[in-house]
DNA sequence: TGTGATCGTGACGGGGCGTCATCAAGCTCC
DNA sequence: GGAGCTTGATGACGCCCCGTCACGATCACA
């Protein structure tokens, strides 16, 4: 039994320091909070004092973390944007042409919403306008990534010279508004609003003005 | 000179009573004064507060009108357009042909903002936000407009039936998103951009699904 | 001119905002 | 294991914005 002794105490912790921890904790914390108060007050509705209680946390804490509920919200956009970048690179590599890319990052980001919406637009009041999310570092590298993909595939496809940031912009935008209104809708059908959204897409491209 | 003394008295005065003149002249304050506002420090910045001080009416008389920063934002925004919508209705008149129509559509809604921002954006700190406008009567009736048109030149042209809110959302997407970047840009490129939305668009639906 | 209706007014209580002095707890070095 | 240093959690505080409401001035109407 004496060995027993010595279990409890392994000599060697990997784990930063318990600084470090209730820190990341805190953190996150802030962030479950806000997502939740988000979800059921709608972001215009929402203070910082709302997530604060939540968090059950002081007020001054939250301010070490965080400058604002904008900041907060980024920090959030910027989150989702992060988890949602493998899906739209696994696209990227996977697809053999354009057409199949923009099927499978349109789907992707569809599928990627609808799951979004069930964990945390849980309550939104009617009406109520979540603000788009402004550009993060992380949502900054997604529309350079779309940019990217469809620089590559036009070239290789030989098609003539397009303004990239215009299209990727309106990509961008009719997948984000189509996504939305497909929310709206019951049941969801994330495959036919990616049906059209694609193909509304690979139509326009074909027929753009060359710079 | 005796007739001089019934000059500044006409006895029938067809303007509406000092009470409804006023009324109108507070409301018409507010709205510049929030028009200045929101264009100097940003809508998020802004506060009910500022406002007021501008128009150096008491803080009571503000809420005789308007129940909030948002409601002056949205009668803003009803007003803009409100303002657009015989632009459209000309377009819709004059065109010949769907493509006509589209272009015509745009490139008046290009030209509308790049007026409009002249006028009111005037100052906007970098990286500030906007909120879309949200849905005002008059904002839902340009849909409605730009859906029945849609409409109308897709059976003329005995096109297949599509989703046609998927369209207009879609459609509307596209042109706000192209506005912004386009506003952007030195110089400001109006035909440039309608070129290129149009042609997007009308390549888009030519290859959308039939329902 | 008198009377009632209609707002403009600004003081007020409520509450969210961001800060800061304080202090407990973690970390470091001996 | 403990002394001294560092970090960051705490919550009270002053500031300002919020929306309301009782008051009084002004207008409409007879």
């Amino acid at each position: 039994m004496s060995n027993i002794a010595y279990f409890p105490k392994p000599h060697v912790d990997q784990r930063p320091g318990k600084r470090e921890r209730t820190k990341t904790a805190n953190r996150q914390a802030i962030l479950d909070a806000a997502r939740e108060v988000f979800g059921e007050l709608g972001y215009d509705a929402a203070t910082v004092r709302d997530i604060i209680r939540r968090t059950g946390l002081a007020s001054g804490t939250f301010y070490n973390y965080y400058k604002s509920k904008e900041e907060v919200f980024d920090a959030l956009a910027d989150d989702g944007a992060r988890r949602f970048r493998p899906l739209l690179r696994e696209q990227s590599e996977k697809a053999t042409d354009f057409e199949s890319f923009l099927r499978g990052a349109i789907l992707a980001y569809f599928n990627f919403v609808a799951t979004e919406q069930e964990s945390w637009r849980v309550n939104r009041p009617a009406g109520e306008q979540i603000p788009h999310a402004r550009a993060t570092p992380e949502m900054a590298a997604v529309f350079d990534e779309v940019r990217e993909a469809f620089a590559k595939v036009l070239e290789h496809d030989h098609a003539p010279k397009v303004d990239l940031d215009y299209l990727t912009s309106a990509c961008i935008a009719v997948a984000r508004e189509i996504g939305d209104k497909m929310l709206d809708r019951r049941p969801v059908d994330t495959e036919g609003a990616a049906d059209f959204a694609a193909k509304l897409i690979l139509g326009g491209v074909a027929a753009l003005p060359q710079l």
